[in-house]
DNA sequence: GGATAGGCTTACGTATACGTCAAGTGAATC
DNA sequence: GATTCACTTGACGTATACGTAAGCCTATCC
């Protein structure tokens, strides 16, 4: 398993000043895995730009921070969100903190900004929740009359 | 202009077994406006069999039912569902009450289904809002110390 | 009754987000 | 040392969700 050893050797350069027993990195296989998403998926993630892994003899390595990213891009999707506007806010993730103050208040402001939507979207799903509970009720009382009649 | 012709005679109709003064139809451009979408798009949706308005003179007639469905539509694209998903949502949303007990039951379990997808998906934004959160509060933590140096 | 407004269909084009080969590399195992 | 295994880079294909232009209809307004 040329992954294995790949992922051994850079285990082992990771290890030298790593901290913990939980991965300090990841093959493309473990994140597709893990993830349910396929190669293919990932390396696009990355031809666009929202990824950049290390590599290691041609093949990449993900850090824990290209993790998280990855989860990220995957959860932003499942609400809606384009890889595009994804990029976006991974650009807010990945620096917050750093640069001068304009880029501090910027991120800042983004973020609220970021919060104010999706507490939006949040009430979507409340009120679609409320018809759903509706409907269901509907359909149970229905049911109940047929059945006792 | 055409349209509110073929509105008022088709208001007509409607209004002599009416009820209201809020409108019991629309136009495509109606619709269009209300939910700012384009005339393709909600042709579009026609298309693919989620909606299925009435005809006056070929032109299309949206009925409220027909508007509520489109507000749907709109709202299950926003959270990251594709026509076709919410194809199967809205013919939950169309038969709910009637049909056989077999049925119902199905539309009760479906229902069901839909209210816990949607609960774990709020759960997901409560995750990427508590993100955003700590982000924007280590911005501003980071602007204080700045500013007051 | 000609212009204008709104709507219609047909059809080809486009952006996003990958899927699917094809062909090659580099390390590990038999 | 040949095979295998995980990974790589193109390159072309495909599904979804429309955009856009062309040409036609038709009711109302002037």
């Amino acid at each position: 398993m040329v992954a294995a050893s790949r992922k051994d050797a850079a285990k082992a350069r990771v290890e030298a000043h790593g901290q913990g027993d939980a991965p300090d990195f990841f093959s493309i296989s473990d994140l597709a895995d893990e993830f349910d998403v396929t190669h293919r998926a990932i390396r696009f993630y990355e031809a666009k730009g929202l990824l950049s892994p290390k590599r290691l003899n041609g093949a990449r390595i993900y850090s824990r921070r290209d993790r998280a990213r990855l989860h990220i891009i995957i959860r932003a999707k499942s609400f809606g969100y384009t890889l595009e506007e994804t990029k976006r806010y991974l650009e807010l993730y990945g620096r917050h903190g750093e640069g001068r103050i304009k880029q501090l208040e910027l991120s800042a402001a983004r973020s609220a900004e970021m919060i104010q939507e999706l507490e939006a979207k949040k009430r979507q799903i409340d009120e679609q929740i409320e018809e759903l509970r509706l409907i269901n009720k509907v359909c149970r009382q229905k049911i109940a009359k047929k059945k006792d009649r």
